[in-house]
DNA sequence: CACACTCCTG
DNA sequence: CAGGAGTGTG
C-alpha cells in the first residue's frame, strides 16, 4: 500500500463515524418560477440569451436554459425546453423569438415597412458617418460577404491539441455581422491587413524565441492546455495514490514523493521536437483565441451600434409627438400588458412604474441610449396604436383613449416591428453561429480587426470609463462563462432571474425546471407594473429597500451588456448610480459583495476546462488596466486568475438585489443564529431578501449556519467536558449566563462587536445544549459515533422566531444603532 | 440525482 | 469560513 501517513488513515476511519442528524426541514423552493413576459421582455431575454450563448460559446448554458424555460412558459408550459445542451438552448431562443414576433404581428395591424432602415440610411448619409453601418436591409449580403475579407493564415486545420471535435464549415464560425460591403469596407480591410501582419510578426517572434531557448519553457497557459489534452491519460501516466487520498498537493510530504508534480511529469512526456511543434500550435491557438475575441467584440459593437442607431431614430420620431400623453399612456400600457400576460399582484414593480414618467422626459436630453427606455417608448407607442384602433379595445385592460397622432402611431408600429426583427435577426444569427459548435474551434478564417476606440460607441452615460474593461470583457466572451446577463434584469422582474451560479455549468447537468426556479416574487414583471400588491411573504421593508433605491440608470438591462458592460466598478458603483437619492443601505452598498460572490461564481467552474482563456491575459495587447480593471483587481482573490474575468463581467451592479453575500450578510446571519440554529432555506430567502438567491447563495448561507452550528456545538462539548473535568456532578450546577465563559466565547463568535443584545432565549438554548452535552458525556454516550445526533435533534427544536426586523436589508443599522 | 447535513482540513 | 468528503433523504 502506498504510504499514507497515519493522518489519512485516521481520517478515513473517523469519516466513517459521521453523524447525520437528519433534521428535516422544508426545503423551500419559494414559489414557482412561472413568470410572464410580454414580447418585449421576451425579446430582451432573447437578446440576453444570445449574448450569453455568444459569450459562453454555448457551453454549459444551463443558466440561460432555466431562463428560457421560464420565459417560454406562458405559452409552452414548463417542460418545453428542459434540455440543457446548447442546441436546445438555441432552439429555445429561436422559438422564443418567433413567439415574440408572432405576438407582435398579432398586435400590429400595420405590416412592417422598413422605415427604420430608410431612416438609418438617411442618417448615415447625412452624418457622413462612414463607419456607421446598418446592415439590416442587406444583412444577407453582409453575411455572405463576411467570410471573404480575409483569411487567417495561422489557423492550421491540423490543430493537434485541439480538443474540439468539430472542424465544421468555417463559415459557420464566421460572424453573421461580418463587415458589410460598402461603406466601411475599405478601412476595415486595411485594418485587417495591418493587424494581420502585426500579429503574424508577433507570432513568429514568439515562436522563434521559444525554439531558440534551449529548455523550451511552455507558457503556463499552454501547460493548462496540455493538462487538458492529456487529462485522459493521466490515470495511467501517474502513479498516484488511490483516489482516496488527495495527496498530490505539495503540502503532503510523502504524497509529493510518490506523485511528483504533475507539470514536471507532463513536461517530460513529450519529446523535444514535439514540444516545439506543440508550442507552435499553442501559440497559434492563442492567436486564434485572440482573433476570436476580437471578432466577437466587433460583432457586439455592431449590434450595439445598430441598436443605438435605431434608438436615435426612434427618439427623433418620438420626440415629435406629444410627450405628456405618453407618460400617461405608458403607465397605462404597463398595467395593460401586465394584465394581459398574467396579472400577478405578487409581482409588481412600483418603482419602475413610478419612474417611467420622469424617465421618459429625462431621456430626451439624457440620452438616447438606454434601450430599455427605448422599448418602453415602443410600448407606449404601441399602446397608442391600440387606442387609436378605436372603441374596440383589444383587451380588457385597455380602456382609455385620447387624441393621438396617427402618423406617429404608424411610425411607432413600423419602428417596433423593425426593432423586433432586428433583434430577432441579431439573436438568431448570433445563436446560429455560436450555439452550433459545441466546442467552437478557434480556426475561423476571420480577420482580426483592431478597432479604433473612436468607433466604439459611447455608453449610456456618454462617458465611457469602462471602455477598456468592456473590451476585455468582450475578449473573454469566448472562453469565460459569463454570469447570466439576465441577472441585470433584477429590477425588471418580469423575467425570471436565473441563477448565475456557475455550478449550473456542470456538463450534462439538466436543469430540473420547476423546483429550481425559486425566485423572489416580490419582484414584478417589468411591464405588469401596477404596484401595491406584494407577495404575502414579503414585507414592505424589503420592498422599499429593493425598489426604492434602484438607480434609474440601471433599471434597464439592455445597455448593460449591449453597450459593453458598463458596470459600475465594484467600488465606485452604487455611489455614482444613486446620485444621492437615498441613504442607501449599507447592505446594498457593500463594497465587497462582489468578492463574496466571486467564489460562488467560480464554484464548479473548474469543470469547464476553459484553460485557454488564460491566453488573453498573457498575450493580449489590449490589456490596459483601466480604472475599473484595477479596481476589480483588488477583488481578485488569489490563485484563480479566471476570477478576474468573472469579476469584470458580473452584471449585477445595477440592482439592489445583489448576487453575492456581503460581510454584512454574514454578520446578519450570525445575529440570526441567536434565534435560529437551523433556518430553513425558505427562511433564509425571506430574511435575505436583498440577495438574489441561486443555488450557490443558498448553499452558502446554509453552509454559514452549518459552520455556526459547528462552532456552537464544539463550544458546547468543550465546555461540557471542561465542566466534567472541573468536577461538576450535576446538571444543576451547570448554567449559562451572560458572563459565563461559554457565552462570551459564543458572543465573541457571533456578535464580535458586541453591538447586539443577545436574546435571552439564546442563553436558555445554550444552557440546554450544554446540559445535553454534559449529560450525554456523563452517561458515556459519547462512545457512540452518533451520540451528538440526539442532541442535535433536541436543539433544532429550540429555534425561535427571528424578529421581523431581520427581514429588512437595513436591519443591521436599525438593530445596531439603537 | 440533488440537496442538506456533518465532519475534517486549511 | 470555505472546500471537500461522505452520508442520508426524497
Amino acid at each position: 500500500m502506498p504510504d499514507h501517513d497515519s493522518d489519512s488513515l485516521l481520517n478515513r476511519q473517523t469519516k466513517r463515524r459521521r453523524v447525520d442528524i437528519g433534521v428535516k426541514r422544508t426545503v423551500g423552493s419559494i414559489g414557482s418560477g412561472a413568470t410572464t413576459a410580454d414580447s418585449i421582455a421576451r425579446a430582451k431575454a432573447a437578446i440576453f440569451s444570445a449574448m450569453n450563448s455568444l459569450s459562453s460559446h454555448s457551453h454549459h448554458g444551463s443558466d440561460t436554459d432555466s431562463m428560457d424555460c421560464s420565459v417560454v412558459q406562458p405559452h409552452g408550459g414548463p417542460g418545453v425546453m428542459s434540455a440543457s445542451d446548447s442546441e436546445s438552448k438555441s432552439n429555445v431562443l429561436r422559438k422564443l423569438l418567433k413567439r415574440a414576433n408572432s405576438y407582435e404581428d398579432a398586435m400590429m395591424p400595420f405590416p412592417g415597412t422598413t422605415i427604420i432602415s430608410q431612416l438609418l440610411k438617411n442618417n448615415i448619409a447625412k452624418n457622413g458617418g462612414g463607419h456607421d453601418r446598418v446592415d439590416r436591409g442587406e444583412r444577407d449580403v453582409g453575411f455572405s460577404n463576411s467570410g471573404l475579407s480575409n483569411t487567417s493564415s495561422e489557423a492550421p486545420q491540423e490543430d493537434a491539441c485541439s480538443n474540439s471535435s468539430q472542424d465544421s464549415t468555417p463559415q459557420e464560425c464566421l460572424s453573421p455581422f461580418g463587415r458589410p460591403p460598402g461603406l466601411a469596407n475599405f478601412d476595415i480591410e486595411r485594418l485587417n491587413d495591418e493587424h494581420l501582419r502585426a500579429k503574424r510578426a508577433r507570432v513568429e517572434n514568439i515562436i522563434r524565441g521559444m525554439s531558440h531557448s534551449p529548455s523550451v519553457v511552455v507558457p503556463a497557459s499552454s501547460r493548462h492546455e496540455r493538462d487538458h489534452d492529456i487529462d485522459a491519460d493521466r490515470e495511467m501516466e501517474l502513479d498516484c495514490p488511490p483516489p482516496n487520498s488527495q495527496q498530490q498537493a505539495p503540502s503532503s510530504p510523502r504524497g509529493g514523493e510518490v506523485c511528483s508534480s504533475r507539470e514536471n511529469k507532463r513536461k517530460q512526456r513529450l519529446p523535444q521536437q514535439q514540444q516545439q511543434s506543440f508550442t507552435q500550435l499553442v501559440c497559434q491557438r492563442k492567436e486564434q483565441k485572440i482573433e476570436e475575441r476580437r471578432q466577437l467584440k466587433l460583432q457586439l459593437e455592431d449590434m450595439q451600434k445598430q441598436l443605438r442607431q435605431l434608438q436615435e431614430k426612434f427618439f427623433q420620431i418620438y420626440d415629435s409627438t406629444d410627450d405628456s400623453e405618453h407618460n400617461e399612456l405608458n403607465n397605462d400600457l404597463h398595467n395593460d400588458i401586465g394584465n394581459m400576460s398574467e396579472d400577478s399582484p405578487a409581482r409588481s414593480d412600483n418603482g419602475a412604474d413610478e419612474r417611467s414618467g420622469e424617465d421618459l422626459r429625462s431621456d430626451n436630453e439624457m440620452s438616447d441610449l438606454d434601450p430599455g427606455h427605448f422599448l418602453d417608448r415602443a410600448r407606449a407607442l404601441l399602446q397608442e396604436q391600440a387606442l387609436l384602433d378605436g372603441d374596440k379595445p383589444r383587451r380588457e385592460g385597455l380602456g382609455r383613449k385620447g387624441p393621438i397622432h396617427p402618423e406617429g402611431k404608424q411610425l411607432a408600429e413600423t419602428l417596433k416591428q423593425e426593432l423586433n426583427s432586428a433583434m430577432t435577426q441579431v439573436v438568431d444569427t448570433v445563436v446560429k453561429v455560436f450555439a452550433k459548435p459545441p466546442r467552437p474551434t478557434p480556426q475561423q478564417a476571420f480577420p482580426p480587426l483592431s478597432l479604433p476606440p473612436e468607433r466604439f460607441p459611447p455608453t449610456v452615460n456618454g462617458d465611457n470609463p469602462n471602455f477598456h474593461t468592456a473590451n476585455q470583457r468582450l475578449q473573454c466572451f469566448g472562453d469565460v462563462i459569463i454570469p447570466n446577463p439576465l441577472d441585470s434584469f433584477a429590477s425588471m422582474p418580469g423575467l425570471p432571474g436565473t441563477a448565475n451560479d456557475q455550478t449550473e455549468a456542470l456538463p450534462l447537468v439538466v436543469r430540473k425546471t420547476p423546483s429550481e426556479h425559486h425566485h423572489h416574487h416580490h419582484q414584478s414583471s417589468a411591464i405588469g407594473a401596477h404596484g401595491g400588491h406584494h407577495h404575502p411573504a414579503l414585507h414592505p421593508s424589503s420592498l422599499s429597500a429593493s425598489m426604492g433605491f434602484s438607480p434609474p440608470s440601471f433599471r434597464h438591462p439592455f445597455p448593460i451588456p449591449l453597450l459593453g458592460y458598463p458596470f459600475q466598478s465594484p467600488l465606485g458603483a452604487p455611489t455614482g448610480g444613486y446620485g444621492g437619492k437615498d441613504r442607501s443601505s449599507p447592505d446594498s452598498m457593500d463594497l465587497s459583495r462582489e468578492t463574496t460572490s466571486l467564489r460562488t461564481k467560480m464554484a464548479g467552474h473548474h469543470l469547464s476546462h476553459h484553460h485557454h482563456h488564460h491566453h488573453h491575459r498573457s498575450l493580449s495587447p489590449a490589456h490596459p488596466g483601466s480604472t475599473a480593471e484595477s479596481l476589480s483587481l483588488s477583488l481578485i482573490k488569489s490563485e484563480c486568475s479566471d476570477l478576474q474575468d468573472m469579476a469584470d463581467i458580473s452584471p449585477y451592479s445595477g440592482s439592489n438585489i445583489q448576487e453575492g453575500l456581503s460581510p454584512n450578510h454574514l454578520k446578519k446571519a450570525k445575529l440570526m443564529f441567536f434565534y435560529t440554529r437551523y433556518p430553513s432555506s425558505n427562511m433564509l430567502k425571506m430574511f435575505f431578501s436583498d440577495v438574489k438567491f441561486n443555488r450557490c447563495i443558498t448553499s452558502q448561507l446554509i453552509k454559514w449556519f452549518s459552520n455556526f452550528r459547528e462552532f456552537y456545538y464544539i463550544q458546547m462539548e468543550k465546555f461540557a467536558r471542561q465542566a466534567i473535568n472541573d468536577g461538576v456532578t450535576g446538571v444543576d450546577e451547570l448554567g449559562v449566563s451572560r458572563d459565563s465563559e461559554l457565552f462570551r466565547a459564543l458572543n465573541m463568535h457571533y456578535n464580535k462587536a458586541n453591538d447586539f443584545e443577545v436574546p435571552e432565549r439564546f442563553i436558555e438554548v445554550a444552557e440546554v445544549t450544554l446540559r445535553e452535552f454534559f449529560n450525554a458525556i456523563v452517561a458515556g454516550k459519547d462512545v457512540d459515533p452518533s451520540w451528538k445526533k440526539a442532541i442535535y435533534k433536541v436543539i433544532c427544536k429550540l429555534d425561535s422566531e427571528v424578529p421581523e426586523i431581520f427581514k429588512s436589508p437595513n436591519c443591521l443599522q436599525e438593530l445596531l444603532h439603537e
